[in-house]
DNA sequence: AATAAAATTTAGACAAATCTAAAAAATAAA
DNA sequence: TTTATTTTTTAGATTTGTCTAAATTTTATT
Protein backbone atom coordinates (compact mmCIF):
# COMPACT_ATOMS: atom_id res chain seq x y z
CA UNK A 1 0.00 0.00 0.00
CA UNK A 2 3.15 2.45 0.40
CA UNK A 3 3.94 4.39 -2.76
CA UNK A 4 6.17 2.63 -5.52
CA UNK A 5 7.55 6.15 -5.68
CA UNK A 6 8.47 9.01 -3.51
CA UNK A 7 6.69 12.36 -4.13
CA UNK A 8 10.48 13.85 -4.63
CA UNK A 9 11.39 10.56 -7.23
CA UNK A 10 8.11 11.34 -9.14
CA UNK A 11 8.76 15.07 -9.43
CA UNK A 12 11.89 14.79 -11.24
CA UNK A 13 10.52 12.01 -13.34
CA UNK A 14 7.99 14.31 -14.51
CA UNK A 15 10.72 17.27 -14.44
CA UNK A 16 12.93 15.15 -16.73
CA UNK A 17 9.52 14.56 -18.84
CA UNK A 18 9.38 17.51 -19.40
CA UNK A 19 12.49 18.77 -20.52
CA UNK A 20 13.12 15.69 -22.99
CA UNK A 21 9.79 16.66 -24.50
CA UNK A 22 10.99 19.98 -25.36
CA UNK A 23 15.26 19.57 -25.79
CA UNK A 24 15.20 15.54 -26.77
CA UNK A 25 18.20 15.09 -24.43
CA UNK A 26 18.39 16.16 -20.86
CA UNK A 27 21.09 17.65 -18.67
CA UNK A 28 22.18 17.62 -14.73
CA UNK A 29 21.67 21.53 -15.05
CA UNK A 30 18.31 21.88 -16.68
CA UNK A 31 16.92 20.01 -14.14
CA UNK A 32 18.63 21.30 -11.49
CA UNK A 33 17.14 24.98 -13.33
CA UNK A 34 14.04 23.73 -13.54
CA UNK A 35 13.40 21.81 -9.85
CA UNK A 36 15.21 25.21 -7.93
CA UNK A 37 17.82 22.82 -6.51
CA UNK A 38 21.42 21.94 -6.58
CA UNK A 39 23.16 19.81 -9.47
CA UNK A 40 24.55 17.49 -7.17
CA UNK A 41 21.07 17.07 -6.00
CA UNK A 42 20.46 15.81 -9.32
CA UNK A 43 23.43 13.75 -9.42
CA UNK A 44 22.55 11.95 -6.30
CA UNK A 45 18.28 10.89 -8.09
CA UNK A 46 19.52 9.86 -11.08
CA UNK A 47 21.29 7.65 -9.67
CA UNK A 48 18.60 6.37 -7.75
CA UNK A 49 16.22 6.36 -10.60
CA UNK A 50 18.95 4.40 -12.92
CA UNK A 51 19.08 1.75 -10.21
CA UNK A 52 15.13 1.70 -10.33
CA UNK A 53 15.52 0.97 -14.08
CA UNK A 54 13.19 4.47 -15.20
CA UNK A 55 16.75 6.19 -16.81
CA UNK A 56 19.48 5.42 -19.22
CA UNK A 57 22.39 7.47 -17.53
CA UNK A 58 26.23 7.26 -18.13
CA UNK A 59 27.94 9.93 -15.74
CA UNK A 60 29.34 13.02 -18.04
CA UNK A 61 26.89 11.96 -20.62
CA UNK A 62 22.95 13.37 -21.22
CA UNK A 63 20.49 11.06 -19.93
CA UNK A 64 16.72 10.54 -20.33
CA UNK A 65 13.56 8.18 -19.09
CA UNK A 66 13.26 4.52 -20.86
CA UNK A 67 10.01 3.02 -21.49
CA UNK A 68 9.04 2.55 -18.03
CA UNK A 69 9.90 5.99 -16.88
CA UNK A 70 7.94 7.47 -19.65
CA UNK A 71 5.12 5.99 -18.50
CA UNK A 72 5.46 6.83 -14.81
CA UNK A 73 5.61 10.18 -16.16
CA UNK A 74 2.38 10.05 -18.20
CA UNK A 75 0.87 8.55 -15.26
CA UNK A 76 1.96 11.73 -12.42
CA UNK A 77 1.02 14.08 -15.67
CA UNK A 78 -2.41 12.24 -15.38
CA UNK A 79 -3.56 13.11 -12.23
CA UNK A 80 -1.72 16.74 -12.29
CA UNK A 81 -4.20 17.20 -14.97
CA UNK A 82 -7.29 15.63 -13.83
CA UNK A 83 -7.30 17.33 -10.56
CA UNK A 84 -6.28 20.77 -12.59
CA UNK A 85 -9.78 19.76 -14.20
CA UNK A 86 -11.51 19.21 -11.21
CA UNK A 87 -10.34 21.97 -9.47
CA UNK A 88 -11.52 24.43 -12.15
CA UNK A 89 -15.05 22.72 -13.38
CA UNK A 90 -16.20 21.38 -10.09
CA UNK A 91 -14.73 23.85 -7.30
CA UNK A 92 -14.55 27.03 -9.02
CA UNK A 93 -11.21 27.77 -9.22
CA UNK A 94 -9.70 29.97 -11.29
CA UNK A 95 -7.07 28.05 -13.38
CA UNK A 96 -3.95 30.71 -12.02
CA UNK A 97 -4.33 28.88 -8.87
CA UNK A 98 -4.92 25.67 -9.58
CA UNK A 99 -1.24 24.58 -10.16
CA UNK A 100 0.25 24.07 -6.64
CA UNK A 101 -2.86 22.58 -5.66
CA UNK A 102 -2.60 19.83 -8.09
CA UNK A 103 1.24 19.29 -7.38
CA UNK A 104 -0.02 17.75 -3.96
CA UNK A 105 -2.76 16.16 -5.39
CA UNK A 106 -0.91 14.34 -8.49
CA UNK A 107 0.82 12.30 -5.61
CA UNK A 108 -1.70 10.63 -4.32
CA UNK A 109 -1.34 6.84 -5.32
CA UNK A 110 -4.46 5.11 -5.94
CA UNK A 111 -4.88 4.31 -9.60
CA UNK A 112 -8.38 3.28 -9.04
CA UNK A 113 -9.13 6.92 -7.80
CA UNK A 114 -7.50 8.70 -10.30
CA UNK A 115 -9.52 6.59 -12.84
CA UNK A 116 -12.92 6.99 -11.02
CA UNK A 117 -12.19 11.05 -10.72
CA UNK A 118 -11.75 10.49 -14.70
CA UNK A 119 -15.14 9.17 -15.11
CA UNK A 120 -16.82 11.48 -12.93
CA UNK A 121 -15.41 14.42 -14.70
CA UNK A 122 -16.76 13.09 -18.05
CA UNK A 123 -13.36 11.47 -19.23
CA UNK A 124 -12.11 15.00 -20.68
CA UNK A 125 -9.76 15.27 -23.23
CA UNK A 126 -7.63 18.47 -22.16
CA UNK A 127 -6.75 20.23 -18.42
CA UNK A 128 -8.14 24.16 -17.73
CA UNK A 129 -5.00 24.99 -19.70
CA UNK A 130 -5.61 23.15 -23.15
CA UNK A 131 -3.24 20.74 -22.51
CA UNK A 132 -4.16 16.89 -23.17
CA UNK A 133 -4.94 14.87 -20.19
CA UNK A 134 -3.05 10.74 -20.83
CA UNK A 135 -5.87 8.21 -20.67
CA UNK A 136 -5.33 5.67 -18.49
CA UNK A 137 -2.86 3.96 -20.58
CA UNK A 138 -0.95 6.59 -21.10
CA UNK A 139 -2.00 7.63 -24.73
CA UNK A 140 -3.07 11.44 -25.20
CA UNK A 141 -3.55 13.21 -28.64
CA UNK A 142 -1.19 16.20 -28.76
CA UNK A 143 -2.92 19.59 -29.77
CA UNK A 144 -1.56 22.66 -30.28
CA UNK A 145 -2.66 25.81 -29.50
CA UNK A 146 -1.77 28.66 -32.15
CA UNK A 147 -3.57 31.93 -32.57
CA UNK A 148 -5.71 31.72 -36.07
CA UNK A 149 -2.98 34.15 -37.93
CA UNK A 150 -0.87 30.28 -37.31
CA UNK A 151 -3.49 28.09 -38.21
CA UNK A 152 -2.92 26.11 -41.55
CA UNK A 153 -5.22 26.61 -44.09
CA UNK A 154 -8.20 24.05 -43.84
CA UNK A 155 -6.70 22.48 -40.71
CA UNK A 156 -9.94 22.14 -38.43
CA UNK A 157 -9.43 23.28 -34.99
CA UNK A 158 -11.31 24.25 -32.40
CA UNK A 159 -11.49 27.81 -30.09
CA UNK A 160 -10.10 27.31 -27.00
CA UNK A 161 -8.96 30.36 -25.62
CA UNK A 162 -9.06 34.39 -26.13
CA UNK A 163 -6.19 36.21 -25.52
CA UNK A 164 -7.93 39.76 -25.03
CA UNK A 165 -10.83 39.56 -22.31
CA UNK A 166 -12.48 42.58 -23.45
CA UNK A 167 -16.05 43.68 -23.79
CA UNK A 168 -15.68 44.57 -27.51
CA UNK A 169 -14.01 41.62 -28.86
CA UNK A 170 -16.15 38.94 -27.20
CA UNK A 171 -19.21 41.14 -28.61
CA UNK A 172 -17.97 40.95 -31.82
CA UNK A 173 -17.13 37.26 -32.05
CA UNK A 174 -20.46 36.36 -30.34
CA UNK A 175 -21.88 38.91 -33.26
CA UNK A 176 -19.80 36.02 -35.62
CA UNK A 177 -20.86 33.15 -33.66
CA UNK A 178 -17.58 32.34 -32.76
CA UNK A 179 -17.51 31.09 -28.88
CA UNK A 180 -15.24 28.71 -26.56
CA UNK A 181 -15.28 25.72 -28.46
CA UNK A 182 -16.42 26.14 -31.67
CA UNK A 183 -15.18 23.87 -34.96
CA UNK A 184 -13.74 26.12 -37.42
CA UNK A 185 -10.84 26.35 -40.56
CA UNK A 186 -9.36 29.13 -42.17
CA UNK A 187 -10.14 29.19 -45.94
CA UNK A 188 -8.26 31.86 -47.49
CA UNK A 189 -5.86 34.26 -46.06
CA UNK A 190 -5.53 37.89 -47.94
CA UNK A 191 -1.86 38.89 -47.71
CA UNK A 192 -2.63 42.84 -48.01
CA UNK A 193 -4.06 43.14 -44.62
CA UNK A 194 -3.74 39.82 -43.10
CA UNK A 195 -7.23 39.35 -43.29
CA UNK A 196 -8.86 35.66 -42.52
CA UNK A 197 -12.10 34.33 -44.21
CA UNK A 198 -13.69 31.39 -41.80
CA UNK A 199 -15.84 28.95 -42.51
CA UNK A 200 -17.73 27.71 -38.82
CA UNK A 201 -18.74 24.37 -38.85
CA UNK A 202 -22.29 24.24 -39.94
CA UNK A 203 -22.49 27.58 -40.74
CA UNK A 204 -22.35 30.83 -42.00
CA UNK A 205 -18.63 31.76 -43.61
CA UNK A 206 -16.69 34.82 -42.09
CA UNK A 207 -14.14 37.89 -42.24
CA UNK A 208 -12.33 38.48 -39.04
CA UNK A 209 -9.32 41.13 -39.08
CA UNK A 210 -5.80 40.53 -37.77
CA UNK A 211 -6.12 42.09 -34.68
CA UNK A 212 -8.89 39.37 -34.24
CA UNK A 213 -6.76 36.69 -35.46
CA UNK A 214 -4.08 36.92 -33.24
CA UNK A 215 -6.59 37.27 -30.24
CA UNK A 216 -8.39 33.73 -30.85
CA UNK A 217 -6.43 30.75 -29.81
CA UNK A 218 -7.57 27.04 -31.23
CA UNK A 219 -6.49 23.78 -30.80
CA UNK A 220 -5.86 21.04 -33.00
CA UNK A 221 -5.10 17.67 -33.82
CA UNK A 222 -1.47 17.24 -34.48
CA UNK A 223 -0.67 14.28 -37.27
CA UNK B 1 3.97 27.10 0.32
CA UNK B 2 5.31 24.15 1.94
CA UNK B 3 2.95 22.57 4.82
CA UNK B 4 2.94 23.41 8.45
CA UNK B 5 3.40 19.73 9.51
CA UNK B 6 4.78 17.36 7.90
CA UNK B 7 2.25 13.92 7.19
CA UNK B 8 3.91 12.40 9.65
CA UNK B 9 3.50 14.73 12.63
CA UNK B 10 -0.07 14.95 11.58
CA UNK B 11 -0.46 11.24 11.81
CA UNK B 12 0.72 11.43 15.22
CA UNK B 13 -1.62 14.67 16.39
CA UNK B 14 -4.79 12.60 14.79
CA UNK B 15 -3.84 9.15 16.55
CA UNK B 16 -3.19 11.52 20.14
CA UNK B 17 -6.28 13.30 19.66
CA UNK B 18 -8.28 9.54 19.26
CA UNK B 19 -6.84 8.21 22.40
CA UNK B 20 -7.37 10.61 24.19
CA UNK B 21 -10.71 11.04 22.70
CA UNK B 22 -11.38 7.56 24.53
CA UNK B 23 -9.08 7.69 27.39
CA UNK B 24 -8.52 11.05 28.78
CA UNK B 25 -4.90 10.52 28.86
CA UNK B 26 -2.60 8.81 26.53
CA UNK B 27 0.51 7.31 27.05
CA UNK B 28 4.02 6.32 25.05
CA UNK B 29 2.78 2.18 24.33
CA UNK B 30 -0.40 3.61 23.56
CA UNK B 31 0.48 5.80 20.40
CA UNK B 32 3.38 2.78 19.62
CA UNK B 33 0.36 0.43 19.04
CA UNK B 34 -2.18 2.47 17.58
CA UNK B 35 0.24 3.54 15.12
CA UNK B 36 2.01 0.30 14.45
CA UNK B 37 5.23 1.87 16.08
CA UNK B 38 8.40 1.71 18.29
CA UNK B 39 7.67 3.20 21.66
CA UNK B 40 11.10 5.06 21.18
CA UNK B 41 9.55 6.11 17.47
CA UNK B 42 7.01 7.84 19.32
CA UNK B 43 9.08 9.55 22.19
CA UNK B 44 11.31 10.87 19.32
CA UNK B 45 8.46 12.59 18.02
CA UNK B 46 6.46 13.60 21.23
CA UNK B 47 9.99 15.64 21.54
CA UNK B 48 9.41 17.51 18.06
CA UNK B 49 5.46 17.94 19.24
CA UNK B 50 6.33 19.63 22.09
CA UNK B 51 8.58 21.92 20.68
CA UNK B 52 6.17 23.20 17.98
CA UNK B 53 3.61 23.56 20.89
CA UNK B 54 1.33 21.56 19.98
CA UNK B 55 1.56 18.93 23.61
CA UNK B 56 1.43 19.35 27.01
CA UNK B 57 4.39 16.41 27.41
CA UNK B 58 6.53 15.93 30.71
CA UNK B 59 9.06 12.93 30.47
CA UNK B 60 7.45 9.27 31.85
CA UNK B 61 4.07 11.12 32.57
CA UNK B 62 1.32 10.74 30.34
CA UNK B 63 0.73 13.81 27.59
CA UNK B 64 -2.19 15.26 25.70
CA UNK B 65 -2.93 17.48 23.06
CA UNK B 66 -3.14 21.51 23.76
CA UNK B 67 -5.68 23.96 22.26
CA UNK B 68 -3.15 24.28 19.27
CA UNK B 69 -2.83 20.77 19.24
CA UNK B 70 -6.62 19.86 19.19
CA UNK B 71 -6.80 22.52 16.41
CA UNK B 72 -4.70 21.07 14.50
CA UNK B 73 -6.49 17.00 14.80
CA UNK B 74 -9.38 18.45 13.91
CA UNK B 75 -8.65 20.11 10.62
CA UNK B 76 -7.09 16.40 9.92
CA UNK B 77 -9.69 14.88 10.67
CA UNK B 78 -12.35 17.21 8.52
CA UNK B 79 -10.19 16.98 5.48
CA UNK B 80 -10.11 12.64 6.18
CA UNK B 81 -13.93 12.71 6.03
CA UNK B 82 -14.85 15.00 3.76
CA UNK B 83 -12.73 13.38 1.38
CA UNK B 84 -14.46 10.19 2.34
CA UNK B 85 -17.91 11.59 1.93
CA UNK B 86 -16.41 12.55 -1.28
CA UNK B 87 -15.18 9.24 -2.45
CA UNK B 88 -18.39 7.69 -1.28
CA UNK B 89 -21.20 10.30 -2.56
CA UNK B 90 -19.17 11.17 -5.99
CA UNK B 91 -16.98 8.68 -7.30
CA UNK B 92 -19.03 5.53 -6.06
CA UNK B 93 -16.72 3.75 -3.96
CA UNK B 94 -18.10 1.98 -1.07
CA UNK B 95 -17.18 2.62 2.69
CA UNK B 96 -14.82 0.06 3.14
CA UNK B 97 -12.73 0.85 0.73
CA UNK B 98 -12.01 4.75 1.10
CA UNK B 99 -10.57 4.93 4.62
CA UNK B 100 -7.10 4.14 3.24
CA UNK B 101 -7.71 6.83 -0.08
CA UNK B 102 -8.15 9.26 2.73
CA UNK B 103 -5.42 8.77 5.15
CA UNK B 104 -3.59 10.25 1.94
CA UNK B 105 -5.96 12.80 0.94
CA UNK B 106 -5.79 14.67 4.37
CA UNK B 107 -2.64 15.53 4.21
CA UNK B 108 -3.37 18.10 1.00
CA UNK B 109 -2.44 21.04 2.49
CA UNK B 110 -4.33 23.67 0.98
CA UNK B 111 -7.38 24.98 3.52
CA UNK B 112 -9.10 26.79 0.29
CA UNK B 113 -9.30 22.97 -0.98
CA UNK B 114 -11.22 21.97 1.63
CA UNK B 115 -13.63 24.25 2.08
CA UNK B 116 -14.23 24.90 -1.61
CA UNK B 117 -14.90 20.54 -1.47
CA UNK B 118 -17.10 21.17 1.83
CA UNK B 119 -19.17 23.72 0.10
CA UNK B 120 -19.53 21.35 -3.42
CA UNK B 121 -20.54 18.64 -1.12
CA UNK B 122 -23.24 20.56 0.40
CA UNK B 123 -21.56 21.01 4.02
CA UNK B 124 -22.46 17.46 5.25
CA UNK B 125 -22.23 17.28 8.73
CA UNK B 126 -21.39 13.36 8.78
CA UNK B 127 -18.89 11.56 6.77
CA UNK B 128 -20.18 7.64 5.27
CA UNK B 129 -19.43 6.24 8.81
CA UNK B 130 -21.56 8.36 10.41
CA UNK B 131 -18.89 9.92 12.27
CA UNK B 132 -19.40 13.92 12.20
CA UNK B 133 -17.41 16.26 10.16
CA UNK B 134 -16.09 19.30 11.79
CA UNK B 135 -16.93 23.16 10.20
CA UNK B 136 -14.14 24.99 8.92
CA UNK B 137 -13.71 26.78 12.72
CA UNK B 138 -13.60 23.09 14.03
CA UNK B 139 -16.47 22.87 16.05
CA UNK B 140 -18.86 19.58 15.35
CA UNK B 141 -21.76 17.77 16.70
CA UNK B 142 -21.22 14.76 18.44
CA UNK B 143 -23.70 11.87 17.04
CA UNK B 144 -24.17 8.41 18.59
CA UNK B 145 -24.52 5.38 16.33
CA UNK B 146 -26.39 2.63 18.13
CA UNK B 147 -28.57 -0.05 17.02
CA UNK B 148 -32.16 -0.02 17.50
CA UNK B 149 -32.25 -2.03 20.84
CA UNK B 150 -29.95 0.43 22.42
CA UNK B 151 -31.73 3.69 21.25
CA UNK B 152 -33.28 5.43 24.08
CA UNK B 153 -37.79 5.66 24.06
CA UNK B 154 -38.58 8.61 22.12
CA UNK B 155 -35.10 9.56 21.33
CA UNK B 156 -35.87 10.89 17.29
CA UNK B 157 -32.65 9.22 15.24
CA UNK B 158 -32.13 9.02 11.92
CA UNK B 159 -31.12 5.24 10.17
CA UNK B 160 -27.30 5.35 9.41
CA UNK B 161 -26.35 1.78 8.39
CA UNK B 162 -27.45 -1.46 8.20
CA UNK B 163 -25.43 -4.18 9.43
CA UNK B 164 -26.67 -7.09 7.88
CA UNK B 165 -26.49 -6.58 4.21
CA UNK B 166 -29.13 -9.67 2.53
CA UNK B 167 -31.52 -8.69 0.22
CA UNK B 168 -33.80 -10.14 2.77
CA UNK B 169 -33.68 -7.58 5.65
CA UNK B 170 -33.27 -4.83 2.61
CA UNK B 171 -36.83 -6.00 1.42
CA UNK B 172 -38.28 -6.39 4.73
CA UNK B 173 -36.91 -2.76 5.51
CA UNK B 174 -38.39 -1.02 2.18
CA UNK B 175 -41.63 -2.57 2.83
CA UNK B 176 -41.91 -0.51 5.94
CA UNK B 177 -40.52 2.08 4.50
CA UNK B 178 -37.24 2.23 6.24
CA UNK B 179 -33.80 3.42 4.51
CA UNK B 180 -30.73 5.49 4.82
CA UNK B 181 -31.74 9.08 6.34
CA UNK B 182 -35.12 7.95 7.00
CA UNK B 183 -36.06 9.98 10.95
CA UNK B 184 -37.77 7.61 13.44
CA UNK B 185 -38.03 6.97 17.24
CA UNK B 186 -39.11 3.69 19.25
CA UNK B 187 -42.27 4.42 20.72
CA UNK B 188 -42.82 1.06 23.01
CA UNK B 189 -40.38 -2.34 24.11
CA UNK B 190 -41.85 -5.33 24.31
CA UNK B 191 -39.80 -7.22 26.80
CA UNK B 192 -41.54 -10.44 26.01
CA UNK B 193 -39.77 -10.96 22.68
CA UNK B 194 -37.43 -7.53 22.37
CA UNK B 195 -39.58 -6.37 19.47
CA UNK B 196 -40.21 -3.09 18.83
CA UNK B 197 -42.66 -0.47 17.60
CA UNK B 198 -41.29 2.48 16.17
CA UNK B 199 -42.58 5.29 14.63
CA UNK B 200 -41.21 6.29 11.38
CA UNK B 201 -41.79 10.45 10.77
CA UNK B 202 -44.44 11.55 9.26
CA UNK B 203 -45.74 8.41 8.46
CA UNK B 204 -46.59 5.31 9.79
CA UNK B 205 -46.43 3.04 12.88
CA UNK B 206 -44.58 -0.33 12.67
CA UNK B 207 -43.27 -3.10 14.29
CA UNK B 208 -39.95 -5.19 14.00
CA UNK B 209 -38.29 -7.68 15.51
CA UNK B 210 -35.50 -8.20 17.98
CA UNK B 211 -32.95 -9.49 14.92
CA UNK B 212 -34.21 -6.47 12.43
CA UNK B 213 -33.60 -4.21 15.56
CA UNK B 214 -30.41 -5.56 16.41
CA UNK B 215 -29.23 -4.69 12.28
CA UNK B 216 -30.55 -1.16 11.98
CA UNK B 217 -27.81 1.28 12.87
CA UNK B 218 -29.20 5.05 14.15
CA UNK B 219 -27.50 8.24 14.97
CA UNK B 220 -28.52 11.15 17.12
CA UNK B 221 -26.93 13.96 18.59
CA UNK B 222 -26.31 13.87 21.70
CA UNK B 223 -27.29 16.46 24.67
C1' DA C 1 9.92 -1.64 51.66
C1' DA C 2 12.46 -4.36 48.58
C1' DT C 3 12.28 -6.44 44.35
C1' DA C 4 10.26 -7.76 39.97
C1' DA C 5 7.91 -6.27 35.91
C1' DA C 6 6.40 -2.96 32.75
C1' DA C 7 6.73 1.43 30.56
C1' DT C 8 9.50 4.99 28.90
C1' DT C 9 13.52 7.25 27.43
C1' DT C 10 18.34 7.62 25.73
C1' DA C 11 22.24 6.45 22.89
C1' DG C 12 23.67 5.43 18.72
C1' DA C 13 22.71 3.82 13.93
C1' DC C 14 20.47 4.03 9.38
C1' DA C 15 17.92 5.51 5.01
C1' DA C 16 16.21 9.24 2.12
C1' DA C 17 16.83 13.60 0.32
C1' DT C 18 19.22 17.50 0.34
C1' DC C 19 23.33 20.72 0.65
C1' DT C 20 28.38 22.89 0.22
C1' DA C 21 32.89 22.65 -1.30
C1' DA C 22 36.17 20.38 -3.89
C1' DA C 23 37.57 17.27 -7.64
C1' DA C 24 37.06 15.40 -12.22
C1' DA C 25 35.50 15.40 -16.90
C1' DA C 26 33.86 17.61 -21.03
C1' DT C 27 33.59 21.62 -23.91
C1' DA C 28 35.05 26.05 -25.65
C1' DA C 29 38.54 29.44 -26.62
C1' DA C 30 42.90 31.14 -27.55
C1' DT D 1 46.37 21.63 -29.01
C1' DT D 2 47.02 23.66 -24.84
C1' DT D 3 44.55 26.37 -21.60
C1' DA D 4 40.40 28.22 -19.63
C1' DT D 5 35.63 27.68 -18.63
C1' DT D 6 31.64 25.21 -17.78
C1' DT D 7 29.36 21.11 -16.44
C1' DT D 8 29.03 17.24 -13.72
C1' DT D 9 30.24 14.25 -10.08
C1' DT D 10 32.15 12.95 -5.51
C1' DA D 11 33.04 13.43 -0.60
C1' DG D 12 31.32 14.51 3.45
C1' DA D 13 27.48 16.96 6.34
C1' DT D 14 22.76 17.83 7.73
C1' DT D 15 17.73 17.03 8.64
C1' DT D 16 13.73 14.13 9.37
C1' DG D 17 11.89 10.08 10.74
C1' DT D 18 12.72 5.63 11.99
C1' DC D 19 14.90 1.61 14.44
C1' DT D 20 17.43 -1.66 18.14
C1' DA D 21 19.44 -2.34 22.38
C1' DA D 22 20.47 -0.65 26.67
C1' DA D 23 19.45 2.34 30.55
C1' DT D 24 16.23 4.64 33.46
C1' DT D 25 11.95 5.54 35.74
C1' DT D 26 7.50 4.14 37.26
C1' DT D 27 4.25 0.75 38.83
C1' DA D 28 3.03 -3.61 40.70
C1' DT D 29 3.96 -7.58 43.65
C1' DT D 30 5.53 -10.15 47.19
Amino acid sequence: MVPKYSSSRENYVKAIFHLQEIHGTVTTNDVASEMQTRPASVTDMLKKLKAQKLLLYEKYKGFKLNTEGRKVALQIIRKHRLWEFFLVEKLRFGWDEVHEIAEELEHISSKKLIDRLDEFLGFPKTDPHGDPIPDSQGRYTISRQVDLLNLPVNQIAEVSSIGDQSVEILELLNHKHIALGTRLEVKKKFAFDNSLELKIKNQSTVTISEHVAKNVFVKYDDE
